[in-house]
RNA sequence: CGGGCCGUAGCGCAGCCUGGUUAGCGCGCCAGACUGGGGGUCUGGAGGUCGAGAGUUCGAAUCUCUCCGGCCCGACCA
């Protein structure tokens, strides 16, 4: 590719509306521009990239036995509402209404319509099967940011797999886990393997692939000595032993005018350290008002209440729902002979005794109390959030928590789809048995923003080899002269005739503007063609990523190029 | 959905508060000249429904209302 016939727009200013790294650097690089909120068009440099992507999914994908399908994005109502998710998804999925007015969506994953189709398999004999798509899907996010990092529109790699049995979901499931780990590397991420909430996909086990990076949205506990790794809405670790207050017959009342929060509680005159205190927050699960009772000095995490309670939907209550239900506001809550809401508690408050909480009557609290004695729990739930610096639950070492980009998940499905859209097989006995699906999914434009977050310097993008939009750029420095431009021609020519992915800079324009343009496009390896260097038969090889550079003769420099990138390119980490 | 901010040339912005020349600046773009190893200099030029509509006014980019779009924080999220 000649860049003087190019349509390649580089920016010499950011974008304004910009916040995440990515987005700025693959707007102003001439990637990637905008159309509108969360949907993004992708220039011939940015495709470049996808397709270098997409071509080390589908290599991994096909090395794991994987068969490649081609499925719509318009689906019926139908086939949703068979599976209950027409309803139970929301209005995060697109829907819109065809000439004759029949409801129909956007595709925003593929569950039902793959499991329709494994319908089709009749007997234990056809499994295991993985089967797999690289398409758009669509998904009506209430707030897309951070420009390819959360959008409406994008392309995932998404692939089903169905078996027997837990024990080849198990096999599937691993196969999966090693092939994303392969994708990630090869595409330049260094990804952690973190337990995950399953969410509204449902199943029974779920892992997050996760680039940590400040431009994400989820946070992981990680510990750095046994590996343990988690979302942190699944996340638990361990807690130092706390010592209970002092023990009464009955829990005994006090005034405690204006105090409305834990800490406030800490330093009130007869008041306890949060350890000693019951947080109770009230929730409204699926229309039922509920109690939640946390340490005091702990955090409710919601998706751990959503996971654990069963329930599809959540929300704190109102303060007049609470009024209502409790006879007081919030700051004087507590759970003592509270019998018409069903209470959930979080095990760090099991058999815990001399707790102080709120008396449902405003500026009262209870001291005294015993949870086992006077609280009637329902239901005992890990609800609590985890915080840096808790002992991780396998070995105790402190906890870190690392802000992260979630680039692949994959989940355990079970039969939920397979019973609901009839995907049965019989099995060795001639027993009809639903089959046992997997789910997993990669973000293509996601990865390619994630390498951004982590491949970057001040001067732009650093793109690795795999999957820069080319691996060279021939910089002739001063085309105008026959001299350099035949140079430099002679050896674009050779190394395309190499096979490399080579860029040939002819523009007529000042070497800095040039110079500037590769860096922030992020070209591996810069050859630059220029009078002083051809007086004495030199050209110079520059790398992108580490600056080093040196001088080649100018016969020699395609070979010596095309050596450099054809060893790198054969590096095949994880294998 | 709640809170905040913003829509003026391809990009980045000023002007608006306090209404009044022909709506400006930088970058980019076009032509020419000089130049030529890290976004060079000079000369000349093209480029605008001031997001849309309504209103107030002799007069609106500027004031008022409505709508549309975008960004950020939160809620939400497969």
């Amino acid at each position: 590719m000649r860049w003087s016939e190019s349509f390649f727009p580089t920016l010499r200013d950011d974008p304004a509306d910009a916040e995440a790294v990515s987005h700025k650097l693959l707007v102003r690089a001439g990637f990637a521009r905008q159309l509108m909120s969360g949907a993004y068009s992708l220039l011939p440099l940015g495709q470049r990239v996808w397709l270098k992507i997409v071509a080390i999914v589908r290599r991994e994908m096909d090395g794991i036995g994987a068969q490649e399908f081609r499925l719509p994005a318009l689906h019926p109502a139908e086939i949703w509402q068979r599976s209950g998710r027409w309803s139970s998804v929301g209005d995060e999925m697109f829907r819109l209404k065809d000439r004759r007015g029949a409801d129909v969506a956007l595709g925003m994953t593929h569950e039902e319509i793959f499991a329709t189709l494994a319908a089709e398999l009749k007997s234990y004999k056809q499994l295991p099967q993985i089967w797999y798509q690289i398409q758009t899907k669509f998904r009506d996010e209430p707030r897309p940011k951070a420009g390819l990092l959360r959008v409406r529109e994008f392309t995932m790699k998404d692939s089903y797999s169905f078996d027997l049995d837990a024990d080849g979901l198990d096999r599937a499931f691993q196969r999966h886990f090693e092939a994303y780990r392969r994708i990630f590397l090869r595409c330049g991420l260094d990804t952690l393997a973190v337990e995950a909430s399953v969410g509204a996909m449902g199943g029974s086990a779920s892992i997050e692939f996760m680039v940590p990076s400040p431009a994400g949205e989820d946070r992981i506990a990680c510990c750095s000595s046994c590996g343990y790794a988690a979302n942190v809405e699944k996340a638990t670790s361990a807690l130092a032993a706390v010592e209970d207050g002092p023990g009464l017959a009955a829990p005994e009342a006090f005034a405690t005018p204006g105090v409305r929060t834990i800490e406030a509680l800490t330093r009130f005159e007869g008041g306890a350290p949060a350890d000693r205190q019951i947080k109770t927050l009230v929730y409204v699960l699926d229309g039922k008002t509920t109690l939640v009772l946390l340490r005091g000095d702990h955090a409710l995490s919601e998706q751990k209440l959503l996971d654990g309670s069963g329930a599809r939907e959540l929300r704190p209550a109102s303060e007049a729902e609470i009024r209502a239900a409790l006879g007081a506001g919030p700051g004087s809550l507590g759970g003592v002979g509270v019998q018409e809401h069903e209470i959930l508690a979080d095990p760090a408050l099991e058999g815990r005794r001399g707790m102080v909480t709120g008396a449902n009557s405003d500026d009262r609290h209870l001291r005294g109390v015993d949870v086992a004695r006077d609280i009637r729990v329902a239901r005992w739930l890990d609800l609590r959030e985890v915080r840096e610096g808790e002992p991780c639950p396998m070995c105790d070492t402190p906890l870190k928590i690392e802000v992260s980009i979630e680039v692949g998940h994959i989940f355990k499905l079970g039969t939920r789809y397979s019973e609901a859209l009839g995907a049965m097989v019989l099995d060795e006995s001639g027993a009809s048995r639903p089959i046992v699906m997997g789910s997993y999914g990669i973000g293509v434009e996601r990865a390619m923003a994630a390498v951004v977050e982590r491949c970057h310097d001040k001067d732009g993008i650093v793109w690795p080899l795999s999957i820069a939009p080319f691996e060279a750029v021939v910089t002739v420095v001063n085309p105008k002269q026959p001299a350099t431009s035949d140079a430099g021609g002679d050896i674009y020519d050779a190394l395309k005739q190499q096979g490399i992915d080579v860029l040939l800079d002819d523009r007529d324009e000042r070497p800095g503007v040039k110079f500037k343009d590769a860096d922030l496009i992020g070209i591996p390896y810069r050859v630059t063609v220029g009078p002083k260097g051809l007086e004495e038969g030199k050209v110079e090889i520059t790398r992108r990523k580490t600056r080093a550079s040196h001088s080649v003769d100018v016969r020699k420099a395609a070979e010596a190029v095309a050596e450099s990138v054809l060893e790198e390119r054969s590096f095949s980490p994880g294998r």
